[in-house]
DNA sequence: CCCTCATATTGTCATTCAACAAAATGACGA
DNA sequence: TCGTCATTTTGTTGAATGACAATATGAGGG
């Protein structure tokens, strides 16, 4: 699958169409219900661990751990480490730069 | 309607927390590659019938029907119908409204 | 009324996704 | 090192999604 010289990244702010790869990762992170129930708990800057979402949730902690990988890929989320445990967080820089991304697609598209 | 605490619609600019249910359909709709390259064909307000979607982005007619169908539920496009053939363009109001209500949504968990 | 064209709907199949249990990784303390 | 706790990774299963072909609906034109 090589590409041809004519690699556009599409990227943000390029004027050309098209959404930035982490845009779309962030488009599907926010579009599940049970992401979105997630990204609730943080709140205020409120930290959590894997095993704290679950349990607010009401899902197992595998899943946690999945749902909060695909949140973090999606740029809304980051994650620090303390001893066992990982804390997540809301990435507030991650959901501005992707809603400016978004922002800047729909100025081009609508 | 007397706006007792429970009142919460948890809408757009309500400060709860909580997405609109058309943003939610936003997110799902945007979410698709396939979506996003149908809506890239509505730049700068072109209109185009299902039958030129569907040739432009290599589907079949059914399958653009469809994704168009999704995409109008998201509040991205609204269609027109001259004569046999119906034409969507690129909903400018409802995409800014649902940014409007992302926005709001991630200034409060973010 | 019948025919045709454009779109919408229905039925089906392959792929993807969300969730769980079970096993693997990593970090700490004894 | 060993055992334990928290997280991650790895199957696996049922539900949702994306695509198509085939059929139904609806709008003109003859």
């Amino acid at each position: 699958m090589s590409q041809t010289a004519a690699d556009q990244p599409t990227g943000p702010q390029s004027g050309a169409p098209g959404l930035a790869p982490q845009t779309q990762e962030f488009l599907k992170a926010l579009g599940s219900p049970t992401r979105q129930r997630i990204m609730m708990l943080f709140a205020r800057g409120a930290e959590m661990s894997v095993g704290q979402v679950a349990e607010r949730v009401g899902i197992s902690q595998a899943t946690a751990s999945q749902q909060l990988t695909l949140l973090r890929r999606g740029g809304v989320v980051t994650s620090r480490r303390d001893g066992k445990t990982v804390f997540y967080r809301a990435d507030r820089d991650g959901a501005l730069a992707a809603l400016a991304d978004l922002q800047s697609y729909l100025s081009t598209c609508c």
